[in-house]
DNA sequence: AGCATATATGTGTCAATGCACATATGAATT
DNA sequence: AATTCATATGTGCATTGACACATATATGCT
């Protein structure tokens, strides 16, 4: 169970409801994990339950109500509970390597136009880390507290320019197969 | 589902039982996608039904009988029909990266020893692939069924020297602190 | 004699994940 | 006037995945 500590880790930055939380796990730091909605909510429930967060309704006007969430002490023990842990490798898991593996069993036009979207994304991508380390970690110095993001925002820029690099590469071997 | 086609990817090799495809998910080729073995023998009756794989008892005195699965016609059609469905971009989903994020709220003796223990595993698995560059593609110019396999490697090698790269310099900026 | 190991195939179960669907409201667009 | 969009929270269901447990046999080790 790691959804539950991700949560946890996105609350320690500042309170967020669960709708926060799903835009902030589809837009901001949490390239390395993902959550729908409706896992979020629940969740939280759980967080809730456990004591590891508190929610207070936040009365809007025009808009449905919000349930800001905060981690509590028990949820930063927790948190620090759960870092001891080993953590394990994270594997690749691509549907694009498999079909590599089977390079004469699929359709290669089909095959090369997955990886040119591919390349396309992982380029989409790196802009958005560069714009990110631009505008939140343009001085030299980060704060302590920031560091740990700046070096997962490095691993995330180093990633997505190997995969560029390899899909350009790839795509000039299959030219003409 | 993948796990199915990256099942039938492997038996475009050559047949193997169901223990020869826990096998081959464990150290072989794939090691961007893994599986279990009550998994796979589960899929593999799966695959049975729809046609796409044949089985084959083989008797064997001493050891329990193997059951051979094949990939059929039809078997190498779904995979090609599967080949042009378009591609989802993997994500990284990592313990370590979240961990980082929150670098104020984690026990940083902990977090150290589980880079330094990445580190050594990510070194371990760039072994592993140089072993096998060395051993199956050492000459020049690979078959043309190969390619594929071969540029599956490549972005192995670069996948782990990054993770490497990566590592050391964290556990750099990380001393001290 | 007992135990671990390798071969070989499964069942049963629970947690995690993903996705469609459901509901409510106001603002902005067509 | 109708539709779409953004905000906000959920339920229900099916699939996937992980893991413990179960069974059977032969070999080699202690």
């Amino acid at each position: 169970m790691a959804l539950s500590h991700a949560i946890l880790v996105c609350l320690t930055e500042r309170p967020m409801s669960g709708y926060d939380l799903a835009k902030f796990f589809d837009t901001s730091i949490a390239f390395f994990w993902k959550a729908t909605h409706p896992q979020i909510y629940r969740e939280l429930k759980k967080l809730g339950g456990q004591g590891y967060v508190t929610s207070a309704e936040e009365v809007q006007s025009g808009k449905p109500n919000r349930f800001v969430y905060s981690i509590t002490d028990a949820g930063k023990q927790a948190l620090k509970d759960w870092s001891r842990e080993p953590v394990a490798l994270p594997l690749i898991k691509d549907d694009l390597l498999v079909r590599l593996q089977a390079i004469e069993y699929v359709d290669k036009d089909a095959l090369r136009e997955q990886i040119r979207a591919r390349l396309a994304a992982h380029r989409e991508q790196l802009g958005q880390y560069h714009h990110i380390r631009d505008v939140r970690f343009s001085d030299g110095k980060p704060a302590p507290e920031d560091l740990g993001k700046l070096m997962g925002l490095e691993l995330g820029i180093q990633y997505e320019q190997g995969w560029i690099a390899w899909c350009e590469g790839v795509l000039q071997r299959l030219e003409g197969t």
